[in-house]
DNA sequence: GAATTAAATCGATTGAAGTCGTATTAGATT
DNA sequence: AATCTAATACGACTTCAATCGATTTAATTC
């Protein structure tokens, strides 16, 4: 139960993220090309016609069209027919939003370098338990391995003593097949001593 | 002279609009990806290792790999090696940059559309002048043309009188081939005059 | 020292996107 | 009504970039 939450609540993307990618993305995307931000830069000055804007940049028409029109799905530009003419101009409110989105993901800034371990242990823990909480492999690194027992040890309360066959119970939530290799570990790691001859397990403090 | 000045003041794009451009795309260009927008969401929360972003984007560590390197060439993440580990954190900085870049441009906002003219003249005008301040060739449309005369008529002073020689002169600065036409056209709108003839020009107020 | 592991590099494939040329549409001029 | 023009739509070409798989590198563990 504690494992599944500290997993689900360490694992999954937040929604709100998710939300400002999409919006963020079309924006970006529509940023994100040369004659673009030119074609922007040109507009901001004063409105322009398509063919005024393909003489200045040296492009097709056509091409500054599809542009202007890509520019236009996101609201960073609008055009106005006046005579036969089609006036293009710029949005600024449209630009000012992706600085927003930009700016606020900038500010969710992450926590000082030096508290945190270069391997926090719900990173390890993440990757070698399924979203359910439990065991896929056991790590063959040292290092992870005890990373990963020492997740399994929380699942014991400190000072309380258990049965071989309570202990079996609570490993079997995280591997069905390797539960007693997972006992023996915790043995062997020094993390649960036990009574000689098979009597009962508690946690070392 | 006159003409000359007003025309470049109006055409030449400032220089520190295209620094601003080399600045920003790069980084536009970095951002502009889902898969890259997702690393950097995920490297917002905490570091991650390379196989850690492979395996929750469902991607190969060589693709992780490559993503990384294009956000690490603009600075928008970096990486720290640990034991033989990779830990790859977020920069915030850099895309708080890229936020401000994005925000003084659309800080540079457009005069109301309501004051301008839908035409602004000398919009047209720079079409059909080159840089020089010469006539590239005459509008066929009448609207277009009588703009582009309206701006030669400005090498005129009012009041003064020319004679046609004077006037072939000042004309010839805009089309050395042209401006015959160009002197009759004057006439022909109505934006000069002249004695019968052959006598002295003027401007017509 | 041998084996293992994470990461980077390289080559190849695939899909997306910018550009052009042409044709078509919409609107305005005569 | 007929003509002309700016803009757009469409098809073709080409370039670029995301992804994968395999190999190589660097560092660690046994």
């Amino acid at each position: 139960m504690q494992e599944q939450q500290s997993i689900q609540s360490t694992g999954a993307p937040t929604h709100n993220q998710n939300e400002h990618v999409q919006e963020l993305l079309p924006l970006l995307k529509a940023l994100a090309d040369e004659t673009r931000l030119k074609v922007i830069g040109l507009l901001a000055t004063r409105a322009h016609t398509v063919e005024q804007l393909a003489e200045t940049l040296g492009l097709r028409a056509s091409t500054v069209s599809h542009h202007l029109a890509r520019l236009a799905e996101v609201g960073l530009v609008s055009a106005r027919p006046s005579s036969y003419y089609n006036v293009y101009r710029f949005e600024p409110q449209a630009l000012a939003r992706a600085a927003t989105l930009l700016s606020e993901k900038a500010q969710q800034a992450p926590p000082p370098a030096e508290v945190r371990q270069p391997f926090a242990e719900d990173t390890v823990v993440k990757r070698y338990l399924g979203p359910d909480g439990r065991l896929r492999a056991l790590p063959a690194q040292q290092k992870k391995r005890l990373i990963v027992l020492r997740h399994c040890l929380a699942a014991f309360e400190p000072g309380r003593r258990y049965t071989q066959n309570e202990v079996n119970d609570i490993l079997r939530e995280f591997s069905a097949e390797e539960y007693v290799t997972l006992r023996r570990y915790l043995i062997d790691y020094g993390l649960m001593d036990r009574e000689p001859g098979g009597g009962e397990y508690w946690r070392v403090e």
